[in-house]
This record gives C-alpha cells, sequence and structure tokens, in this order.
RNA sequence: GGGCGCGUAGCUCAGUGGAAGAGCACUCGCCUUACAAGCGAGGGGUCGCAGGUUCGAACCCUGCCGCGCCCA
C-alpha cells in the first residue's frame, strides 16, 4: 500500500513554521478560550465539582515569579480535572489591601500637596475606587498572558457588596456570639501609617541597635537595668526581678527613684524575667513593650504612655516634642551626665520588628482595638487538620501549621485606615453599644456615631473561599463548590491563609472546611538556591519570560522545579530549555504530520502491531500512570521530568527515528506506524496541556482537527498495550545500536559515513526482525562482495557486529574503549563474587535479592570472557 | 534560646535499605532531508565528618561540623 492522500496533512502541516513562536499563538488562543466560555463554570452541571479559589492577589500588586509559580500550580491542577471531567472553576479576584492601597492613593494626593483629610472620608474613599478603576488590577491582564484558565465571570474583590455584606455577617455573628471584643491592649503600631497592625503583618530582622545598662536608685538600694530602649525608661512603672533571685530578693517590695523623672516605682518579683539576661533586672514599660504589659498585668502597674502616635515623646519635660529616635541618644546622654550609665554596647544585635508595609520599626503601643477571641476558632482549625478532614501537603508541613494554630494570640482586627470594611458598630450617647447587621438600621438620632476603624484586610480575605460563593446568600454555586477541593500556596503564607481561613470558615459553615487540601509550594530562588531581592538584581519578571521564551516556557520551568513544599530554584538558562522543550514537541508534531500521522480509526490491536510500536505503546501506558500519581501527589516536579524524558528520549529520539525506514517503505507497516505515531501524540500533549496549555493546544488541533484540547479528555493508562517483551526487545535493539555508535565515536567515523558490516547471533538474541532498524539507526550498509571485516564488536546478548571500515581501525583507541569496558566488568564480577561468596548475604537475603546478583555476577562474568576475546583479536591483527 | 528542615556531579536538585541518577554546564564529533532552540558519543561524585545497627547504609540510629527557615 502506498501513502493515500488522506493520511497525509499536507495543508496543516503548512501551518507549522520550523520553530515554535509563542508570541503569535498565546493572546490568540487565550482570547478563543475565554469567548468560547471553556473556563465558566456550571453550578447545574451532574458533573463532579473542583473548585479552587485563587488566594487573592493584592489590588495593587503586579504579577511577579512568585505569583506565576502559584497559579501554574494552581493552573495544572484545574486544567487536568478540566480534562477529567469535572465541573472545574478556578475563582479570580483581589483583595482591597488597606494599607498598601490607602498608601497608593495618599501618596498621589501628596504630589498635589494634598492629604487625605483635606478631602475627608467620603471624598477620599471616592477617589481611591477611581484609582482602582484607573490603574488597579494590573495582575488581572497578566494572569491572562499566563494562561491562567479562571472564570472571569465569576470575578471577585473584597470590597465587592456582596463580600462587603459577608464581612457585615460574619463580624455581628462573631460580636453576637462574643468572639470579638474591645479592649485596651498592647498591639503591634506603626508610626508612618498611623494604624495598628497584626502580628502577621510585622516582619522581624536582626537589626543593629545598642544595649544600654542604667543604674536606678542610689547606694545599697541601686539597680542596673539593661535596655535596647532608653528611651522608654520615661514611661516605666517598675523594676523586675526573677522571685528566686537571691542577689535581688531583699529589695522587692521597695522602691527605686526612676532618673530623670523623679517618679519612685515599685521593685517587682515575676517569674518571666530571666536571671540569666544582663543583671537579672529589668525595667518594666507596660505602655511600650508586651511583655512589660503582661507583668504591668500581674502587679496591677499603671501604664504610662509617652509617646504619640506618631513616635514623638508626650511625656513633661526637656525630650517632650523628640522624635523617638532623638529622644533615645538624648536621653541616654543626660543619664551619662548624671553617672548612670553602667555599661554601653553597641552594636547590639537584636530582633526588631517592622511594618510589612512600609518597613518602619513597630511601635508597641497601648491603645483601645477590636480583637477576635481565637482560641475556639484556632482550636477548630487545628482539629480540622488533626481529624484528617483537611489534608495539608507535604504532610510534614502540618507540623508548622499546629504550632501556629495551636498558639494563636487573639488577632487584632481594627485598622486607622478608611479604605476598607467600615466597623460596624455604633456608639450611643450614653455609652450604648451597638453591633448592626447586614438588614439592620443602625441607630440615628443626636449622639450616635459610627465607630471610625476599619476591618483588617484579612478579615475579609479570610471570609474568601465561600464570600466569593455567595455566602451568605444560599446561592446554587455554594451549594455546588463549596467546599473549595484545594488550596495553593506558599509555605511561606500558610498562616495568613490557611489559619484564617479555616477558622472562619469553620465558623461561618457550620463546622464545614473551607478546603479539602491545601498544597504548598515553596518559594521562587535563583539557580544559586538565592532568594530573589532586587537589591541583590537576581530578580526574574515572568512578564519578561514571557515575552522572550513564552507563557508555556516559563510554565513548565516553574513547575519543573516545583518539588512539594522545597524551594524553586530558577534561571533563564532553565526557561530556555524548557523553550527548547516546547520547540522539540512543535518538530516532532511536524514530522508526523508531514508523515501523514492520524488519529482516525481504532488502534490496531497490540497482536497486529510491530515490537517497535508496541514498545512505545507500553511506555505511553507506563508514563500515563506515573504522571496520574504523581499529580494526584502534587509532584509537580516529577510530572514535567516524566513527560519530558518520554516525549524526548523515548519519542523523539527512539521511536521517531525507529519509524522513518518504516514510513519511508511505506504499505500497511507504514500506516499502522502513523496512526501509532499520532495516537501517542495525541496522549502525551493531552498529559502536558495542563502544564503547557498553549503549544499543546496548537498541536493537538492540528493533529487531530478538533476545535480544542482544553476540554479533550484525560488519557487513561490501557493495561492491555502493556507489553514487557517488546520493551525487552527494543531496549536489546538500543543496546546493540548504541554500541555501535560509540565504535563508530571512538574509531572518529563521521555520524553519516556508512559502514558495511554484518550482523551476528540477532535472532538467538531475540532481535532477528530488527535487523533493518538497527542498520538504519547505526548506519550500517550491507555487506557488498568485497566485504572484509576489520573489526569485530561483541555488543552482548550474544550480538556480533563485523564492521568493514575499509583499512585499518585506530587500535589504540579500541583497545583503550575495551580496556574501560574490562575494568567496569571486572569492578561488577568482583562484587556480586564477593556478595555470593558471604554465606550470611546467601542466608539472611531475600530470595529475589540473591538470584538478581546471580545474574548479575553471570552477565559480568560473560562481559568478561566476550571483552577478553575482542582484546586477544585486536592483538592478533597484524600491527597491532 | 525553642522548633523545623537541609548538606548527593561545577550549579540546581531527584533518589529514603539491595547495581550512584536528571537537567543545565563541560569535552569530542556532526549543517544525518522534524528540530543547531538540534543529533551522536563521552568525562565527572570515597552521597558533610565520625561512630553504630544490618548479610548489606546515600537511605535507619547517635554525636559532631556547616547552612537555611520559622518562632521567642
Amino acid at each position: 500500500m502506498t501513502d493515500t492522500p488522506q493520511n497525509r496533512s499536507p495543508e496543516r502541516s503548512a501551518t507549522l513554521s520550523a520553530q515554535y513562536q509563542p508570541g503569535e499563538v498565546e493572546q490568540r488562543r487565550y482570547e478563543g478560550w475565554v469567548s468560547a466560555g471553556y473556563f465558566r463554570a456550571d453550578a447545574a452541571s451532574e458533573r463532579p465539582p473542583f473548585t479552587v479559589v485563587i488566594p487573592p492577589p493584592n489590588v495593587t500588586g503586579s504579577l511577579h515569579v512568585g505569583h506565576a509559580l502559584d497559579h501554574t500550580i494552581q493552573d495544572a491542577l484545574v486544567r487536568r480535572r478540566r480534562l477529567q471531567g469535572y465541573e472545574a472553576l478556578w475563582l479570580p479576584g483581589m483583595d482591597h489591601a488597606g494599607i498598601a492601597t490607602q498608601n497608593v492613593v495618599e501618596r498621589q494626593l501628596a504630589q498635589h500637596g494634598r492629604s487625605r483629610h483635606d478631602l475627608g472620608r467620603e471624598k477620599f474613599v471616592e477617589k481611591v475606587w477611581e484609582w482602582k478603576a484607573d490603574s488597579g488590577g494590573a495582575i488581572l491582564g497578566q494572569m491572562r498572558r499566563l494562561g491562567d484558565s479562571v472564570d472571569w465571570s465569576r470575578e471577585r474583590f473584597t470590597m465587592d457588596d456582596g463580600l462587603s455584606r459577608a464581612v457585615q455577617t460574619i463580624f455581628k455573628r462573631l460580636y453576637d456570639d462574643g468572639l470579638i471584643y474591645r479592649a485596651e491592649r498592647i498591639i503591634n503600631w506603626c508610626p508612618r501609617c498611623l494604624t495598628a497592625l497584626s502580628d502577621i503583618e510585622v516582619e522581624h530582622t536582626e537589626d543593629e541597635g545598642e544595649l544600654v545598662s542604667i543604674r536606678y536608685g542610689e547606694g545599697d538600694d541601686a539597680i542596673v537595668v539593661a535596655t535596647t530602649r532608653a528611651e522608654t525608661m520615661l514611661g516605666d512603672t517598675a523594676v523586675a526581678v526573677h522571685p528566686d533571685d537571691d542577689r535581688y530578693r531583699h529589695l522587692v517590695g521597695t522602691e527605686v527613684e526612676l532618673p530623670l523623672t523623679g517618679r519612685r516605682i515599685p521593685i517587682v518579683a515575676d517569674e518571666h524575667v530571666d536571671p540569666a539576661f544582663g543583671t537579672g533586672a529589668v525595667k518594666v514599660t507596660p505602655a511600650h513593650d508586651p511583655n512589660d504589659f503582661e507583668i504591668g498585668q500581674r502587679h496591677s502597674l499603671p501604664s504610662l504612655t509617652i509617646m504619640d502616635e506618631r513616635g514623638v515623646i508626650t511625656a513633661r519635660g526637656p525630650f517632650e516634642g523628640l522624635d523617638r529616635y532623638e529622644a533615645r541618644p538624648a536621653i541616654v546622654a543626660a543619664l551619662r551626665a548624671q553617672g548612670r550609665i553602667a555599661a554601653e554596647k553597641r552594636p547590639y544585635l537584636h530582633a526588631v520588628g517592622h511594618c510589612s508595609r512600609c518597613r518602619t520599626t513597630v511601635e508597641p503601643r497601648l491603645s483601645l482595638q477590636w480583637f477576635v477571641n481565637t482560641s475556639p476558632l484556632a482550636k477548630a482549625a487545628g482539629d480540622a487538620v488533626r481529624d484528617g478532614r483537611v489534608r495539608i501537603e507535604p504532610a510534614e508541613l502540618a507540623k508548622r501549621y499546629f504550632a501556629w494554630v495551636d498558639n494563636m494570640h487573639d488577632w487584632c482586627i481594627s485598622r486607622q485606615l478608611w479604605w476598607g470594611h467600615r466597623i460596624p458598630v455604633w456608639y450611643g450617647p450614653g455609652g450604648e453599644v451597638v453591633c448592626v447587621g447586614p438588614d439592620e438600621q443602625p441607630p440615628s438620632g443626636e449622639g450616635w456615631r459610627q465607630d471610625e476603624d476599619v476591618l483588617d484586610t484579612w478579615f475579609s480575605s479570610a471570609l474568601w473561599p465561600f464570600s466569593t460563593l455567595g455566602w451568605p446568600e444560599k446561592t446554587a454555586d455554594l451549594a455546588k463548590f463549596y467546599p473549595t477541593s484545594v488550596l495553593v500556596t506558599g509555605y511561606d503564607i500558610l498562616f495568613f491563609w490557611v489559619a484564617r481561613m479555616m477558622m472562619f470558615g469553620l465558623y461561618a459553615m457550620d463546622g464545614v472546611q473551607p478546603f479539602d487540601v491545601v498544597a504548598l509550594h515553596g518559594m521562587v530562588r535563583d539557580q544559586f538556591g538565592k532568594k530573589m531581592s532586587k537589591s541583590f538584581g537576581n530578580v526574574v519578571d515572568p512578564l519578561d519570560w514571557i515575552e522572550r521564551f513564552g507563557a508555556d516556557a516559563t510554565r513548565f520551568t516553574l513547575a519543573r522545579g516545583a518539588n512539594p513544599g522545597s524551594d524553586v530554584p530558577v534561571s533563564e538558562e532553565w526557561c530556555q530549555g524548557s523553550r527548547n522543550f516546547c520547540n522539540k514537541l512543535w518538530n516532532a508534531t511536524r514530522f508526523a504530520l508531514m508523515n501523514g500521522a492520524h488519529v482516525t480509526g481504532e488502534l490496531a490491536a497490540p497482536g497486529e502491531l510491530s515490537a517497535v510500536d508496541r514498545w512505545v505503546l507500553s511506555r505511553l501506558q507506563h508514563v500515563t500512570a506515573e504522571v496520574d500519581e504523581q499529580f494526584e501527589a502534587f509532584e509537580f516536579a516529577k510530572v514535567c521530568d516524566t513527560l519530558y524524558h518520554f516525549a524526548w528520549d523515548d519519542v523523539c529520539d527512539w521511536y521517531v527515528e525507529l519509524s522513518k525506514p518504516v514510513l519511508a517503505a511505506g504499505g500497511p507497516a507504514a500506516e499502522r506506524t502513523r496512526r501509532v505515531l499520532g495516537h501517542v501524540l495525541d496522549r502525551l500533549l493531552r498529559l502536558l496541556h495542563p502544564v503547557i496549555p498553549f503549544v499543546t493546544e496548537e498541536l493537538w488541533t492540528a493533529l487531530t482537527g478538533e476545535p480544542t484540547v482544553v476540554t479533550a479528555a484525560w488519557p487513561a493508562a490501557d493495561p492491555a498495550y502493556v507489553d514487557d517483551a517488546a520493551e525487552a526487545e527494543v531496549v536489546a535493539l538500543q543496546r546493540v545500536v548504541t554500541e555501535v555508535r560509540r565504535f563508530r565515536a571512538d574509531q572518529g567515523l563521521r555520524p553519516g559515513q556508512r559502514v558495511a558490516a554484518r550482523l551476528g547471533g540477532l535472532e538467538a538474541a531475540g532481535l532477528g526482525a530488527q535487523e533493518p532498524l538497527i542498520r538504519s539507526l547505526a548506519r550500517l550498509d550491507e555487506p557488498g562482495e568485497a566485504f572484509a571485516a576489520s573489526a569485530k564488536l561483541a555488543v552482548g546478548g550474544g550480538v556480533a557486529v563485523e564492521l568493514d571500515t575499509r583499512g585499518a581501525i585506530d587500535v589504540a583507541a579500541e583497545r583503550a574503549r575495551l580496556t574501560k569496558d574490562r575494568a567496569a566488568a571486572e569492578k561488577e564480577a568482583a562484587q556480586t563474587r564477593a556478595k555470593l561468596g558471604n554465606p550470611a548475604f546467601v542466608d539472611k537475603a531475600p530470595e529475589p535479592v540473591v538470584a538478581k546478583i546471580r545474574e548479575r555476577q553471570a552477565a559480568a562474568d560473560a562481559d568478561l570472557a566476550r571483552i577478553d576475546a575482542a582484546l586477544a583479536a585486536l592483538d592478533a591483527l597484524p600491527g597491532a
């Protein structure tokens, strides 16, 4: 049979250029997918749901490489489930980023010499909405570049009406349950942003400061305290020592004069004091240090606030009006003048908290704030993981989760901002406090006013897995898509997301978890494992990579580095490699189409196929099964690696090469190979589609003539095509070809140069049918009349290859090669002989292991005999 | 200070009890008609160190050294 026209696809292959050009493809394909509605999920569908809500990026943010990793993983999960026939929903959106967004708009105002106070609250909030409409949400457009298969029709924003209603609903419910309270506490305060921060909005770094030891009191009653914050001594209301500390036992209960102030303060005994640190005596400043605040509570000490909200000293006296950092040296100087500085250490390394939004050093501040009582909520959040309702992947990171939820402090949720959800509490003229639910009328009339503060952005983000689905309404979306299937995020913000969403999800949804699985990935690093930082100049811009190498290459690079829970090193070179891989797929498919590969009609039964066809199909079944397991285990690096090697090594380097002579020969065998090649590429492209959607879409549609791979079926392994015998046969074939290639390379024969050869022992080795393929791949011609063997290779398995290299061979090169092979065989023989000679091994090792070692020894001995014979033959050569 | 984790090829990492692996980098040879973003061949590691358990250890145990992260 000759090639029939309908089997060829000249018009399709003609559309494929010699190189893959992602830029041409990506935008067209993405817009096509969106307008075709492939990403839109249907709550009325009968299919099982698969739901992922995006960890909402910040409305002021743009796509960085960490998002690119996070989104690549989510998209791969969602696209695979979509192929598997799930009703897949990936829900996009953003949070309103209270502090960050307010800062952006305030900076804009400042350029015109105005502040938010000039505008007033209402106008300012309008301005923020205007800013969002004009320049917020840049990241949403960038997500399209990456190929995110999100359902844009369900895009949400934490300040939307619906989500705001969710916030008010849960606030009211928590308030009524007594889980939200207002109290005067020490909180983290940013003197620049002028707002309270929660614990997780504070970043600690080891900074250089000073440790100053100050003598309080006189004579026998004197006591020395050490501090890194000398300026706070103005607010000291006690000195504390450990109750068992003999050095100070006699002073406990007495008073000492606080220098510079003339105030007398008590000396108290408190278990909290570490007698080994410094002098064992500490100054106590309840209004400016969280630990001191607790000491103050235990001993009923007064709290003296000595700074305003900007960190300026307000305590009456010579230091009044000084900034906290001006006050520090001034106070130390004043103390020194009085001879009260007992010791000074500079620089002194210690942990300092900074505002995560502006890096300003956080000032612990005593103020009246709203808190969530987290203890019952955190207990439930821990239990959901403990009892298996929620799985953390990788499981080892659950320990960190427990460490967090089991030691959670109450959560400060009020922020002194204007942009955000305003706290729904009204204060009456008679001191009344009324929390107002979403459908209730706030109290009005003379003297009533609403709380000025807004809620922490995370308060609304914590509702995201259900507020985005319509909660508190009982919507079809909520019924269909809650609980969500997987939450994907970096382990670095494990607590931000997981703990808070868990607390609120379990609480609001009557104990139903917000997600079944938490899949954690690491942080993207550079090729040397270094953290990316602007100052280090090693930051990767994913959009730059998408521009230069394509979205698929960018995604593949990230996914290929994503081992569960560990960091992901990337580099431009690796992204180039990923681009090369996409191009390899492109060209393999191009070759296939040029040679009439297709997917029409049934695949032939295994019995009708050649060993090579059966081999590649068998490999495909293994790969399909492996990839499935790896996806289920969130082993994205392994998914990529498995498919990379199957595509490049098995399909391109061997199957395509082995198919060339078959295709060239034509006939029914060629037709069967065209069908198998089409089948293998079809499956391979579908398996790769979750990770590299664009190039697979382009190639799969060209190969199959179908409209899209986005909604195709996920391949399943078919045991009927697993064929151990065919695999063994092709492995043997590969060994013969590789041995001949080695010889040729060592002999300096040109790769294209054909060499006459006689092949012996193929039948006995089970390779009787493969001689034409071996000759094709090893570039060996049939022996002609004048054939004169100048070299004989024994390549194992009893196969011998005699070659006519037309003249003397390079005996030295050949001997070197054989000598090396001999050393390896000798080592193997010695090792296996030693094992088998050890009675303890033969006795105690499991039988299959012993059998395997016996086989290895037999093989090694055979190799040795073969190599020695070849060496002897070499010695017998004339001129050797 | 408390907790967690990691040291395997030049770099980044797989491998977790029975023959040391991958990608990139490197060396040599090739414009072999899908692909030079490619093809073929090759070199390179006493698996951080020291003990122990085991017939057998990169893998399990103990100690030490070095590095990282989180919390205080």
